[in-house]
DNA sequence: TTGAAAGCGCTAACAA
DNA sequence: TTGTTAGCGCTTTCAA
C-alpha cells in the first residue's frame, strides 16, 4: 500500500468527486481550489492553472448545495405562476429565466393553485430551499402564506399589478387605469352599447369595475357582462358572444379580459356574418402575438411582459448581492393598440 | 445571566431558526426533531406533539439545502425546455410540475438554447445542483453536454422522440411514423399535390423525410417544401402559403410542422378566397387547443403532452427513491385527428 | 497569496 | 424509541 492510493471515501460519502479530490490532484489546499473557481483573482496564475487542469481532467462540477449551505447564498430564485398553459405570463417567465441564467442564477418554478392550503404548501416548499429571491405573478393577499414569506426575509417581487401595500418590490401597472382608458377610448369612437366578456380573476375584476365607472361618468349605459369563470379558451369566447347577443342583441363594442376570449368572440361574430368593426367592435387584453395576426387584427391592450421579467431579474439579483434597489416600485404602464377590430 | 438566555448565534450563522432551536424548545435532541418531521412513525406520540408545537410556535421551515447535503437527496428535478413561449411543450411541463409537487419534489427550469456552449453551461449549472433527476425536452445528441450528464449518474428522461440510444429513460413517439401516416392519410383522401410548411428543427425534419418517402412509395410527386427557419408564428405560416402558391400554384394539401403555422396558412388561404378543404387541405401538428377552435377546425396530429409529463414525473420519482423502472422506454403514440380542414 | 480550523444545518450510522 | 457522534462538501474566519 503506497501513499498514492486513491482516497478512501467514507461510508457516508455520495461517492462523487469533491473539491478536496480536485485540490489534492492539483497539489493545493481545498480552499485554494475553491478560490480558483470562485474568485480567481485571489490566486496566483501558477496555482490557478493547476486547479483548472485538475478540474478539466476530472470533470469536476462543484456541489452548489454545499456552497449554498456554507455561504448562505443559494443562487436560486423561485417563481410562482398561475397554471395556465398559454398564458400571457410565459413571456415574463422566459425573460426572467434568461436574465437569471446570464447572471448564474437558477429558476425554480412553482404553480400557484386556487386552494389556499396548497398555496401555503408551495410557499413553504419554496422557503425551504432558501432562495435568494421570490418572483410572484400577481400580488399576494394577506394570509398565512404572505406572513411566512415576510418572516423569511427573502427579497420578493410582486408583479402584474399595483398596490399601495406590496410585500417588498413591485413591478406592474394599473388595471383601474386600463379599464377606464379602454372605456374612454371606445366611447370616443362613438360606441354607446357595451359588453364585457371576462374571466373570474381579481385583476379582470378591477378592470371591469373601472370600465363601468368610466362609462357611468360619461352617462353611458352600463355594459352587459358575461363571466366565463376560470376558463380562458377561444371556445368560451365564442359561447360568451352567443350569450351576449341573447342578452343584448344590439351590443356595439365588447371588451374582453384576454386576447383568447377576444378571438373567440371574433370567430363567433364572423360565423354569424357580423362585420367587424362595423356591426361589432372587439378589444382584447394582453396583446399576445396572434391577436395582431388575426384578420381582422384585434385591438388590444399591450403589456410589456418581457420587461416585467427583466426588471424583476435585475432587482432580485441586486438584492441578492446586497445592493439597494432605489426604485422598488415600478409602473411599466401599458398601451392601447388600435387595430382593425375597433 | 441565566441558563435560559437565548442561544447565541455564531458569527457565521444565517441568523435563521434551525432544527437545533426547535429541538431545544421542544426539549428533545435535534435528531428526534428531525425524525418527527421526516419519519413521524419512529417517534412517540408525546414527543411528536411537542416538536410540532415548537414548529408551529416558531414558524420553523427546515433548510432543504442542508438536508440535501446530509442525505444526498435533493428532492429537486431539473427540466430543460426550448424557449418558445407558446409551445406545445408547456402542457408537459405543467403536468410534470404538478405531479412533482404532489410528491414533494421541486422543479428547476432551464431554457435550452441553440448554442452548444450555452447548452453545456446550462447542463453544468443543473448538475451542480445535484438534482435527483433531469427531464429533457427532446433527445440530447452526443457531445460534451451528454457526456457530462451521463458521468453525473443522475437519472434522465428524454422525451418527445424515440431513439435506439437514449441516455437512460425515454418517453416519446415516432416522428417517422407520423410523417408516413400523414402522407398516407392525405393520399387516401385523394390529394395528389402536396406541400410542406415546416420549421427548422430536427424532429420536423424527420417527419418531413418520412412524409416524402411515403409519397415516393406511392409514386406520388414530391412535395413543395417551405422552411420557415426558427420562426413558428402565424405570420410565417401566412407568408409560407404565399411562397408556396408562387412555387406550386396548384398545391392541394399542406402538412405543417406546427398548428401555429397551420393557422397562418389557413388565414392566408381564407384571405385569398380559397375554400378549405376543397381548394386546399391543411394538416397541423401538436393539436393545441385552438386548432380545434378555428373555423374551419384544423386537422392535426395529437400528442398527449400531459401524459408525457406525468409518466416522466413518475419515472423520475421512482428512480430517485431507489425503485427500478421496468419499462424505461415508452412509446406514447399519437393520433391523426380529422377535422374540417382535410 | 496561501492555508488551518471551524462550522453552515441537517441526517446517517451506531449505540444505548 | 431516543440520543451521540460524525460527517455531507463547501466557504468563512483568522492566521501566517
Amino acid at each position: 500500500m503506497t501513499e498514492f492510493a486513491p482516497p478512501k471515501k467514507s461510508r457516508r460519502s455520495s461517492g462523487a468527486l469533491t473539491l478536496r479530490d480536485v485540490a489534492a490532484l492539483a497539489g493545493v489546499s481545498p480552499i485554494t481550489a475553491s478560490r480558483a473557481l470562485n474568485s480567481p483573482d485571489q490566486v496566483s496564475a501558477a496555482l490557478l492553472k493547476k486547479v483548472h487542469a485538475a478540474v478539466a481532467r476530472t470533470g469536476y462540477v462543484p456541489n452548489r448545495a454545499a456552497g449554498a449551505l456554507a455561504s448562505s447564498r443559494s443562487r436560486l430564485i423561485a417563481a410562482v405562476t398561475p397554471s395556465t398553459v398559454m398564458s400571457v405570463f410565459m413571456g415574463t417567465i422566459e425573460a426572467l429565466n434568461a436574465a437569471l441564467f446570464d447572471a448564474d442564477y437558477q429558476l425554480m418554478l412553482g404553480q400557484s393553485s386556487y386552494s389556499a392550503a396548497r398555496e401555503e404548501t408551495l410557499l413553504e416548499a419554496i422557503i425551504g430551499r432558501r432562495p435568494d429571491g421570490v418572483f410572484l405573478t400577481g400580488i399576494l393577499p394577506p394570509g398565512k402564506g404572505r406572513t411566512m414569506l415576510v418572516a423569511s426575509g427573502i427579497p420578493v417581487v410582486e408583479t402584474w399589478d399595483l398596490t399601495p401595500t406590496p410585500i417588498d418590490m413591485l413591478i406592474g401597472f394599473s388595471h383601474e387605469d386600463i379599464g377606464a382608458d379602454v372605456a374612454n377610448f371606445l366611447a370616443k369612437k362613438g360606441y354607446k352599447r357595451f359588453g364585457l366578456v371576462r374571466a373570474a380573476d381579481a385583476r379582470a375584476d378591477r378592470r371591469a369595475r373601472a370600465f363601468k365607472a368610466a362609462l357611468a361618468k360619461r352617462k353611458l349605459p352600463q355594459p352587459t357582462e358575461i363571466n366565463v369563470g376560470e376558463s380562458r379558451s377561444i371556445q368560451s369566447g365564442r359561447q360568451s358572444l352567443i350569450k351576449m347577443l341573447d342578452a343584448a342583441p344590439n351590443v356595439e363594442a365588447i371588451f374582453c379580459s384576454s386576447d383568447l376570449l377576444a378571438i373567440g368572440v371574433l370567430m363567433e361574430a364572423q360565423a354569424r356574418g357580423l362585420r367587424i368593426p362595423d356591426d361589432l367592435a372587439i378589444m382584447g387584453f394582453g396583446d399576445v402575438q396572434f391577436a395582431a395576426e388575426m384578420s381582422p387584427a384585434i385591438s388590444s391592450v399591450r403589456i410589456n411582459s418581457e420587461e416585467i421579467g427583466r426588471i424583476a431579474a435585475r432587482y432580485l439579483i441586486d438584492r441578492a448581492e446586497g445592493r439597494v434597489v432605489n426604485e422598488p416600485i415600478v409602473n411599466v404602464g401599458y398601451a392601447i393598440i388600435e387595430r382593425d377590430s375597433t
